[in-house]
This record gives structure tokens, C-alpha cells and sequence, in this order.
DNA sequence: CTCGTGATTGACGCTTACGTAAACGTAAAG
DNA sequence: CTTTACGTTTACGTAAGCGTCAATCACGAG
């Protein structure tokens, strides 16, 4: 450091260490190579190193959102791998639309639960808040 | 079978049996032994039987939603255990308001996850019926 | 050369949420 | 009495998702 000529700089093509994804998105080394033992990154290899692009960054975060709501790996790799798939043939295309389907309605159902819980929580809250202030006004 | 009298109706005050609510909610024994073992159940015990009332019963439900919000047991367990709780002391309801507002920021980032993640689905959609007509029209 | 920093590959460990027998009890039906 | 259905406890097994070493390599700075 102080040392700011000769920086070596990664052509500007911007790449990341898997330390820096993992600081970016507060995750551990480990979990990034798991992720990539189980298929869902293949970063580039310098030598043994791995060096992630754009691509690989996004698909780490798509990851994270579907581990947020609950899906396991192997389900956020079929969904993740839809996103950046081939044009592909049409017994390929049926398959993907019926994965968009299923996937469409867990979320929904998912949806109507949070809506639920919400409300719930809205009314054990308004409760708590009356036996406060019935306690206070004591 | 076939002897349709002297059935014993378990006094007509809504109990169920294991079972009954096993296939009702579409779980195993087992899980809704674990449940018991991990204090999300407290069913009647009569003799060495496990009995379940109507509490039971709603608090399996709740648990189950929980799952598919991708809960933990644990974080299940201090969510269903604010439905039914006593009044309580001031600590105690300042607690729960506590976990309300942080269950509930958790349950608004899922939706957010949710509506971003369908609305991506929807455009893999559109590309894929696009791609499907073009295969069709060549 | 040596040190520090950051990377690598195993490999074993741990928790969660059950599955899966094994061995047994009980009570009604045939 | 025997079978059948339904229940019980105990306990080991398992898959997922990492944590946590340990041993090793590469490289730039001092």
C-alpha cells in the first residue's frame, strides 16, 4: 500500500476474487466453492485461480434470493440455469414453460402465506399494544 | 366394517387421532412426532395416546405455513408461540413487538424476493413463446 | 530469502428435519 | 386365540448446507 503507480489493474473487464464476491454479498469462501462443487458457478480458471465475471456475480445472486425464499440448491439450479439458457428446441421450450408454471404457483402460495402472516402479526402486534397501554394506564 | 352401530364418536368434542391429522395435513407420523419432541405440540396424552384438540390442530397448520416460508423450527417456534400467549408483563410484550417488527421486515424482503423473481420468470416466458413461435413458423 | 497475504484442495464435523426400521402395547374384529 | 389396525418409544441413518481445520502453493514487498 502508498504504493499507487503500477497498480495492476484487471483490464477494467471487470472480474472478482472470491473474496470479493464473498465480502459483496456476505458469504463465505466455502459457500462459494460449494456453490460451484454443486454446479450453480463455473468461474473462469486462471491457472487454479478462479476469476468471476458479471455473469457468474448475477447467478450468485439470483442464488442468494432463491435460498431467501426457502428453495433448496438443486431447485434454484433449474431455476437460475433458465435464465441464461440457448434459444434450444421445442421439447426444451415445453419443459421450461412447465418448470415456469410450477415455479409460478409455489411463489404464489408462498405469496398468499406472507400476506397471511402479516395480517396475523398485525393483530398479535395491535394486541400487545392495548395490554401495554392497559398496563401503563395502571 | 359393516357394523355401523355402537361407533365410538370420541364425544363429539373435535379431537383426532395421529393419523387423522397426519392425513389431513398430508404429513408423515413422524414429523408430527418431531414436532412434539422440538415443543411446537403439547397434545393430550391419554394413557400413552396422543390426543390432539383444535389448538393442535391450528398450530400445525401454522407450522406448516411457516415451512413453506422457509422458517426454521426454531424461528417457527417463537412465531407460533406469540399467537397464544397469556397477557403478560411490560419485558415480556416489549419482547414480542420486538420480534413482530423483525419477522415482519423479514416477511417483506420475501415478497419483494417473490415479485422480482416472477416478474423474471414472466419475461423467460415471453422469450420462450417467442422462441417457440419462430421453431413453428420455420 | 523470508514473510505476509490470499488463494487452492481435501476431508472431517455439525445441525436441521426428518426417514426408517425394530420391538413392543392395546383393543376391536373374526 | 389370532389377526389386523393403530399406536408407542428408541435409535440409527441420511441429505443439505455449509464450518473448520490442515496442508500446500504463488506472489509481491521488504
Amino acid at each position: 500500500m502508498g504504493c499507487v503507480h503500477n497498480i495492476r489493474v484487471p483490464a477494467e473487464t471487470s472480474t472478482w476474487s472470491i473474496a470479493e464476491l464473498a465480502a459483496e454479498y456476505d458469504v463465505t469462501l466455502r459457500t462459494i466453492r460449494f456453490y460451484e462443487d454443486r454446479g450453480l458457478l463455473t468461474p473462469e480458471r486462471r491457472g487454479t485461480v478462479r476469476i468471476y465475471h458479471p455473469r457468474d456475480r448475477v447467478r450468485l445472486a439470483l442464488i442468494l434470493r432463491g435460498k431467501r425464499l426457502g428453495f433448496t440448491l438443486d431447485e434454484i439450479a433449474t431455476i437460475v440455469d433458465m435464465y441464461d439458457r440457448e434459444p434450444g428446441e421445442e421439447g426444451q421450450l415445453v419443459y421450461l414453460l412447465n418448470q415456469i408454471t410450477t415455479r409460478r404457483a409455489e411463489l404464489e402460495q408462498r405469496r398468499r402465506d406472507i400476506d397471511e402472516t402479516l395480517a396475523e402479526l398485525a393483530e398479535v402486534e395491535a394486541r400487545c399494544q392495548a395490554d401495554l397501554k392497559t398496563l401503563r394506564a395502571e
